[in-house]
DNA sequence: CGTGCTATTGAACCAGGTCAAACATAGTGG
DNA sequence: CCACTATGTTTGACCTGGTTCAATAGCACG
């Protein structure tokens, strides 16, 4: 079938990827998305997306590369809210005069688009919705592995969230995906050391859990794992 | 001045002081918020008003008592992911078919009620959309407060942001609060132990930062202790 | 071929956890 | 009015997961 042949050709971007599993877009949903796609921006690594109580121009659609939410304390203690991937939204609001909460920073090159923040077909504002709603899951299940989940669990837990993240965008494989970032900003997510992180990867590694080596990692058996630490997928829609 | 006489001698409900500290209310508003509030109901001690995975059926209003949002591990290790106090709002959601993404369990008696889930007043619209900013900017400072604070430091900034908000609503004096709930409550949220917390309020009750006795705590100098934890109040509208 | 990251390893240390017991305090029922 | 129970707080002794500090090694890049 044509259409197939098209699709396998010219895969969806991820970015059109989440925003698809997230509610149905049509056509008019689509142009606008690929409208504002056009106007993409690279930003470079350690940049900032988004700077903290300042105001919010614009909201704005991750197309590739990593980014976080960042909070630094006064005397430079660091933690990672939240990863950023293609196909996050960063900077939506509802309300009149938003000020960003938390700086947004680029891990790696990044490119991103504006999106516009007015009245948008139904279908887009619906996955953008969703996109809110998955976003505080998120943060939710954070605030969980750091107050009640050891060194071990913390990591494993979050490699199955990536995972299933990077799933939802089409650039996951089965049982692995590209993770370009250093163990040190593991450490500062997870809330512990970088010197600790390295040896809990190794023990993992041992232990066949996880293996992580140049830029990408594995995940044995992510079903088996997710049972191991207790990890149910994460819902926000009924159906 | 009758205006100001009515005032003192019926002063506003701490959930309607609360909202209206958040966007302007007017009469509409608040005919709405008073018909809604007369659906209140009573919600006893360890009850859940919400259960995650379930659907959400009604946005509600806290009128008095705390509840709190909660994750329960499978070994049984509980996190309270957020304090839920009067004027805070549980179960809105922008998209369709929302399923509750955490269980909302009251830690006193608590009154709530059922909120109109469609269309509001502007007024009431803004403040529910800010409120629920808010919400977010709480939940990124418990991430950050689990992530990379000591104990002392946890427990220190917590008060301030319950006397912040209680003051929001009106329940709080200006160096204290009630607080309705055990040490181990506590030590759930900030990801200790109920050991350790009651050791570190000994140990800030010697030091003069905090006392709380017979349910009620005392900051003897707010502006002092935030400023040795790092604390800025929170914000999320510009002006 | 130095310079700057990032990853790895070892050894000593400590913040916070664990376990167990004592000590309130407030109902509650007899 | 007093035992009895239940829930919360406090204390002590000991233990461990994770930190700290420091040194080494790998690797990309100019």
């Amino acid at each position: 079938m044509l259409n197939h042949a098209i699709k396998q050709a010219a895969p969806l971007p991820p970015a059109v990827t989440r925003l698809a599993s997230l509610a149905t877009l049509d056509a008019a949903d689509l142009t606008i998305l690929g409208n504002a796609m056009q106007r993409a921006q690279a930003v470079r690594v350690r940049r900032d997306l988004m700077v903290e109580g300042r105001e919010i121009v614009q909201p704005q659609l991750i197309l590739s590369g990593w980014a976080a939410r960042v909070r630094i304390l006064l005397d430079g203690r660091r933690q990672f809210l939240h990863f950023l991937l293609p196909g996050d939204v960063i900077g939506m609001s509802r309300h009149s005069n938003p000020i960003a909460v938390s700086t947004v920073v680029a891990l790696t090159e990044v490119t991103a688009c504006p999106l516009p923040d007015g009245d948008m077909p139904p279908g887009l504002t619906e996955a953008l919705a969703v996109s809110g709603a998955v976003d505080e899951a998120y943060l939710l299940a954070q605030i969980a592995r750091l107050g009640r989940m050891s060194a071990r669990e913390r990591i494993a837990d979050l490699m199955l969230e990536l995972h299933e993240r990077l799933s939802a965008n089409g650039t996951a494989e089965e049982r692995s995906f590209d993770m370009p970032i250093t163990q040190e900003i593991l450490a500062d997510a997870m809330g512990l050391t970088a010197v600790h992180v390295n040896r809990m990867l190794q023990s993992a590694r041992r232990s066949g859990d996880l293996l992580w080596t140049n830029g990408r990692l594995t995940i044995p058996d992510p079903f088996a794992l997710a049972r191991q630490v207790g990890r149910t997928p994460t819902r926000v829609t009924k159906g």
